[in-house]
DNA sequence: GCGATCAGCT
DNA sequence: CACAGCTGATCGC
């Protein structure tokens, strides 16, 4: 649940995902999306009451997160004074004290966030530096570095302070299986279950928020079968995720709700009052979506659980993991690092902790002399500067103007000094350094990973199989022995997962209709408490590589569909749609000129960076500047020389466990042979980093 | 009656 | 267990 005030150190006259108190008094406000704890205030009579007052003051968030929050008639009265903004469109925003006149401009890009549809941050860039507001975000390794508008002459901006989703930012969360491996886990449980016969269904037992549509998208595309759901009139100008959805209960996947929702489904019960289709009783079981971690050294490498005779957990996060948040944040390198979350059974100082070493402010206090003053790091490590860390020093000195981009002469942010701000941070970050943070962080890494053995009660003979090995496995092979009445054919192993048909399945056992266990064969047999491994392989799934290949490209392209266009009817070609970000503004004609506009692709020149910049004025009447989008081709083709590791891995790409060997094909097979034969496997971690198979 | 806050519960 | 809520009780306006 995110603490952030609302307010940032550089920029306090704006707020972002809070409401209430000092924020009443903002000049402009920003919604990253449409959570409850990132809308506090966001309805409350105080400022709805301002709203009236001051005409000037606007609600800025991405064309989606509109969509969604005013499909709440509670949030109705906002209509008027929602602007939103298409991802990767730098924006120019007038921000005006109305009492004084006093006004300040400010450019903001959104930049997809992952989380869930319409979820951004905010990069903002004015007189006080650029600063990234993340929100809430799931990030994969290496995503930072894809998003252009992150970076201008090749490299990435210098950014002052980031305010981050440290939601995870603890050991214990040191990694969570991808998207896509969670994705597929489900995705072959519920295949596997459903297809046992019409009456078998599946409820994912989802809590109510945003953020499990690609799931359920993704599980209808793949299966055919639409998911059922209490509510779809949010999503009616999404036609991707609304033709995945039904309020038809006949369906075999449900994701309905109800508050005794449990102990209807203890009755053999869905939540939406089913328990038979033609008379005939249903068979059911439920997936409940909760994050997992992964430790380095942990052997729980799996994406589903078993946790009772039809129920299971399925690893599934829409926040970042440790490390991703750390990939992140290195990545970026700011000057602060300001955490928004601080995750229970953790402190404000630990966090801090964490972050700091990941920032510039507490690298440049490194050097212990420095008569003559700061060096500043990026002017080592990026060589085509043409931002302010001209100043080799950080004494604040005048900046000169110089530069390039044509865009605007009067607006360039990152041609001011930032060294002002830097002086009214927060104690806590400039604080001590702390001790050693390397091995304090080693030692409550391992610790945390025993622990996380331990609270995951799982019996010792079950099969591991490291995270890295995982990808050349196929899910359904994957099953606990021990209990195994059936062997699995050898075959088996090495097929791949869309050779497996009935056929396949048959070489498990059938569940038995009456009493016994009706949970997959191919997962278990055991009634206990037991874990299954799930699919890591990308390649069964072209879909999902195709779709969700950069990981937020499932959420953050959600295709709203512009008024004209629901007048046409026509919906498919929303889904070819060339220019990245897909999302279409609802442009109802009377609101033409409030809304951005965004022209028609004609820029083409990758390297001068920030060329699109569409302007707000404080009247609320945007208009562009020039042209504002990207080819998506183009995007595709930045490449980062300062960031070789970020540049590789992809999510397909990214080993579950990092730094992780390469399995060896004779490992694998003389752990399938193992397998096959029915033997007892242990597989134990003898370093970090190289799996050691012994029976 | 409404909102804010908190405990309890998914 | 940890993702984001809902419900119900209590208190103050």
């Amino acid at each position: 649940m995110s603490s952030f005030e609302g307010q940032m150190v550089e920029y306090p006259t704006i707020s972002i995902d809070r409401f209430d108190r000092e924020n009443l008094r903002a000049r402009a406000y920003f919604l990253s999306h449409c959570h409850k704890d990132h809308m506090k205030g966001l309805r409350a009579p105080t400022l709805k009451r301002r709203l009236e007052c001051s005409l000037k003051v606007y609600l800025y968030c991405s064309p989606v997160t509109k969509e969604l929050l005013l499909t709440n008639p509670k949030y109705r009265f906002w209509e008027k004074r929602i602007i939103s903004i298409e991802t990767e469109t730098p924006t120019q925003i007038s921000l005006v004290d109305e009492a004084s006149g006093e006004k300040e401009e400010i450019v903001v890009t959104l930049l997809p966030a992952g989380h869930c549809p319409g979820s951004v941050m905010f990069l903002f860039q004015g007189s006080n530096g650029t600063v990234l507001y993340t929100g809430d975000f799931r990030l994969a390794k290496g995503e930072a570095a894809r998003m252009e508008l992150l970076h201008s002459g090749g490299r990435v901006k210098d950014i002052q302070s980031v305010y981050l989703d440290t939601t995870f930012c603890d050991p214990r969360f040191y990694q969570i299986p991808s998207r896509e491996e969670c994705l597929n886990g489900i995705l072959e449980l519920v295949r596997s279950w459903i297809t046992r016969s019409p009456y078998h269904v599946v409820w994912l037992n989802c809590k109510a928020a945003y953020g499990y549509e690609y799931l359920f998208t993704n599980l209808s595309e793949e299966l055919g079968v639409q998911v059922h759901v209490d509510r779809l009139d949010m999503f009616r100008n999404m036609p991707d995720i609304l033709h995945h959805l039904t309020t038809d209960r006949s369906t075999q996947i449900h994701a309905c709700r109800h508050p005794k929702a449990e102990e209807y489904f203890h009755w053999n019960k869905l939540p939406c009052g089913i328990t038979s289709r033609n008379r005939i009783p249903l068979h059911t079981i439920s997936i409940k979506p909760s994050t997992m971690w992964f430790g380095e050294r942990t052997r729980k490498t799996n994406v589903i659980v078993r946790t009772g005779e039809s129920s299971y957990r399925a690893c599934f996060s829409f926040h970042s993991s440790y490390s991703e948040i750390k990939d992140f944040l290195t990545y970026i390198c700011p000057v602060n690092a300001y955490p928004n979350v601080i995750p229970l059974g953790t402190t404000m100082d630990k966090v801090i902790e964490i972050l700091k070493p990941l920032c510039r402010s507490f690298q440049s206090l490194e050097p212990e002399y420095k008569p003559l003053g700061k060096l500043k790091r990026t002017r080592t490590i990026h060589y085509d500067s043409e931002e302010e860390d001209d100043e080799l020093f950080d004494d604040p000195l005048p900046v000169p103007l110089r530069h390039k981009v044509p865009y605007q002469q009067t607006l360039h942010p990152e041609a001011f000094s930032t060294t002002t701000v830097s002086e009214n941070q927060p104690k806590k970050l400039r604080q001590s350094i702390g001790s050693c943070k390397a091995e304090s962080m080693q030692s409550s890494l391992s610790e945390n990973f025993v622990d996380c053995e331990e609270s995951n009660s799982a019996s010792e003979e079950e099969l591991e199989i490291p995270a890295s090995l995982q990808g050349d496995l196929d899910p359904v092979t994957l099953h606990q022995q021990k209990a195994e009445v059936d062997i699995p054919q050898w075959e088996v192993f090495f097929k791949r997962n869309d050779e497996i048909t009935d056929e396949g399945l048959e070489n498990f056992p059938p569940s038995t209709e009456t009493g016994g266990s009706q949970s997959p064969k191919l997962f278990s047999d055991s009634d206990e408490e037991s874990t299954h491994i799930s699919s890591q392989n990308s390649s069964q799934s072209t879909h999902i590589t195709e779709q969700g290949s950069q990981g937020w490209d499932s959420q953050s392209d959600t295709v709203l569909l512009s008024s004209q266009e629901r007048n046409n009817g026509d919906t498919t070609s929303l889904n070819q749609g060339g220019c990245r970000p897909r999302i279409k503004e609802n442009i109802p004609v009377s609101q033409m000129e409030q809304n951005v506009l965004c022209p028609k692709d004609t820029y083409s020149d990758l390297k001068s960076r920030d060329a699109g910049l569409t302007v707000v004025p404080s009247i609320g009447e945007p208009t562009t500047l020039s042209d504002g989008k990207h080819l998506p081709e183009e995007k595709r083709l930045l490449h980062l020389s300062t960031n070789t590791d970020s540049q590789s891995s992809s999510d397909f790409e990214i080993p579950s466990t990092p730094e992780a060997e390469l399995p060896k094909r004779e490992h694998l097979q003389h752990l399938y042979e193992k397998l096959a034969a029915g033997e007892r496997i242990v597989v134990e971690k003898e370093n970090a980093h190289s799996w050691i198979l012994k029976n």
